[in-house]
RNA sequence: GGGGAGUUGGCAGAGCGGUCAAAUGCGGCGGACUGUAAAUCCGUUGGGGCAACCCACCUAGGUUCGAAUCCUAGACUCCCCA
């Protein structure tokens, strides 16, 4: 990557390390040096809330709003309907429309506090949802006025497709026209709003490409693609998974404290590159911090999930998981921000058994991974190695909380709530 | 419309009448080592139940002392021909 940009978004998305590819360098840098570009990414309605593997997405929103450009979130209410096969191996379950309301209320939670919606300033964040397009497409129409524009020869080319057809999976009429679809996204936000720009993971990169090349053949206009580096692990896993998941973004569904965790058990090798993607920490510092050594970069490790978490869920939470975790690791205590599960009277009846508090605190996803752990001497109650797996828990024993650990990281609370 | 192949645990993939909860690999979990890292090594790994015990190889029946394995019907997937 030779190219030296004149615009700060440009030189920002390079500098830290968020560019995979671009349509076109020069006359997107000249275009972000020229006025407020308005650029947009879409998000699939496919879950309740975003998880760590499109932060990266979300950075590069913020990124722009903050040199100066307009971010645009586009919703995928019509186009989840449909379903993006790109390099996927089957047809995902088609979602309810019902569903995909519910998950893109959810979705939203988390961009306003990454982007600015309110704000007077020409830059103003959009949120959209492409439903208010596609819902009322007429297919002749439709057909006619888009449908012509695209050679099936050449869609059965791109790459997103081809492991698909060449391992003779099966690949619906339906989910062949997501890539349609979405190109028809960024002709009608540069016809309404002028956008010029769409970014996403480099998986997208064919979907944009029509996009583009759609865009020019009705309205004529030059429009541009960039896209991010498709994350990995150091260690060769997908960006975002955790032992029991995904971590996502919004806290009723991971909470804050886990969320801190996740970037706490950063690997050492990548720590310099999640700083200067998750965090607005200066290049240099990020860069300093990752080529720390041995125990020290553990320091580093706090400071990038106090950032990432201090931006998604703010400042408070950040320094109570850190506090947490403090007390947890360091001194083998207890933190209030752990995992706790709240425990009525009615629901504790007689007592329960000790099998059924691990699972239902979340340390494990069913009763035999419970005993198991149990058999395992991995299991802790109050630090005190669980032996009995028979134990029954009843109020006497709840008139103080305990705590539950599973192996050393993963520990919760169990109280009686009044 | 006709013919063929298949459906096994989170995934991949063996098993083809008893010794099968089911090989092996991946993934997961626990442990050791460390730095709440990686790599490595060791162990473990279907589900429900405090337990006795029960449910489990697409579904429903059947044959057998006995079925993931055989038969019948159904559902779904894939391939070939038209």
């Amino acid at each position: 990557m030779t190219y030296h940009p004149k615009s700060d978004f440009m030189r920002v998305m390079i500098e830290r390390g968020f560019l995979a590819d671009c349509t076109d360098y020069q006359a997107l840098d000249d275009a972000l040096i020229a006025g407020v570009v308005p650029a947009y990414i879409g998000f699939d309605a496919t879950a309740k809330s975003l998880h760590v593997g499109s932060l990266i997405q979300i950075m590069m929103l913020r990124w722009l709003q903050k040199t100066g450009h307009q971010p645009i979130t586009l919703m995928g209410g019509g186009t989840t309907k449909v379903g993006d096969p790109s390099f996927r191996a089957d047809e995902r379950p088609l979602l309810t429309p019902d569903a995909i309301d519910a998950n893109i209320a959810g979705i939203k939670q988390v961009f306003a506090k990454y982007l600015d919606y309110d704000t007077d300033a020409p830059n103003r964040a959009l949120m959209l949802n492409n439903a208010e397009w596609l819902d009322e497409l007429n297919y002749l129409d439709f057909l006619r006025d888009i449908g012509r524009h695209f050679s099936v020869n050449r869609m059965l080319s791109f790459e997103s497709v081809k492991s698909r057809l060449d391992r003779e999976q099966s690949l619906s009429f339906l989910e062949f026209n997501y890539m349609i679809l979405q190109a028809y996204d960024f002709l009608e936000l540069n016809r309404r709003y002028g956008c010029l720009l769409q970014m996403g993971g480099s998986d997208q990169w064919g979907n944009i490409v029509n996009g583009i090349d759609l865009t020019r053949r009705v309205l004529d206009h030059e429009i541009f693609g960039l896209t991010s580096p498709l994350l990995t692990t150091s260690d060769g896993k997908k960006m975002g998974k955790s032992q029991d998941g995904a971590v996502w973004l919004n806290a009723e569904m991971r909470s804050t404290y886990e969320f801190w965790q996740f970037w706490r058990n950063t690997t050492d090798a990548d720590v310099g590159r999640f700083l200067k993607l998750y965090t607005e920490l200066p290049v240099d510092e990020c860069n300093r911090l990752g080529a720390l050594e041995g125990s020290e970069i553990n320091a580093a490790k706090v400071i990038l999930a106090n950032e990432i978490t201090t931006l998604c869920h703010g400042a408070e939470a950040a320094a109570a998981a850190e506090a947490t975790a403090r007390a947890v690791f360091e001194k083998g205590g207890v933190g209030d921000d752990l995992p706790t599960l709240d425990l009525s009277a009615a629901d504790l009846g007689d007592g329960i058994s000790i099998v059924q508090l691990i699972v239902r605190s979340g340390l494990t996803k069913s009763g035999k991974e419970a005993k198991r752990l149990i058999a395992e001497n991995g299991a802790r109650l109050n630090d005190a190695p669980l032996t009995e797996a028979g134990l029954i828990i009843d109020a006497a024993a709840l008139a103080e909380p305990i705590k539950l650990s599973a192996g050393k990281k993963r520990h919760a609370l169990v109280r009686l709530a009044d």
